[in-house]
DNA sequence: TTTACTATTCGACATATATCGAATTATATG
DNA sequence: CATATAATTCGATATATGTCGAATAGTAAA
């Protein structure tokens, strides 16, 4: 099935989190939107992108690179509405990620 | 306490998986040697330095950086018996890890 | 259709990393 | 002590990555 993942999906998976601000970029977003809900990024619960760059101190264009990086490797899923991007956590993979570290 | 851990050490933690024969090496450590478990490297359960880089490909020497990095972000303890290194993925660790996880 | 706002893409660059092979160190045994 | 085996360290190098700023593209509203 395509949801099967092997060690190198695993490996990217992994360095996608490996980058101490793109995990916070991660958790911002997981915080913000629950796994499995999605959350729009209105005025009570921002997370766009311009202001996720400027809690970190690093450019729009870096932000947009790392949330490009957690969608290509699966670990969030984001939509346009209107200007801003909506995202949530993929709640498969999540479970998968824990399922992985179950040894 | 000494094992509160804060973005940055999970990130370096996330990075020493984030490369495929790192991860395989760590998932062969951690067959052979249960969480909290001490195993020796002997004939029936071999994965010295040595095999794990004919397995892998690479030579000695990258294998053995890449168990270097691995216990120095905590995931596995190593202790010399002999010639060989003993070697077993901390529980401790582990379970902050799959907690970290947990939101 | 302008203008404003937001996000993405692109090019550049400095730094980090994975890997190898040679040299060195550690341990055991003849 | 000399030899063998195992692991680490070191130096070199090619590749990958994080970041920035400028240019571009998408969307909304005047």
């Amino acid at each position: 099935m395509s949801n099967s993942k092997n060690i190198e999906d695993f490996a990217e998976i992994f360095k996608a989190l490996s980058n101490a601000n793109r995990l916070t970029i991660f958790l911002r977003l997981a915080s913000c939107c629950r796994p499995g809900t999605v959350s729009l990024f209105d005025e009570e619960n921002s997370a766009y992108v311009g202001e996720l760059g400027e809690e970190l101190g690093v450019v729009k264009s870096t932000v947009s690179h790392h949330i490009k990086e957690l969608r290509r490797v699966g670990l969030i899923r984001t939509e346009r509405r209107g200007q801003k991007i909506a995202c949530w956590v993929d709640p498969d993979i999540l479970a998968a990620l824990k399922e992985f570290l179950s040894f």
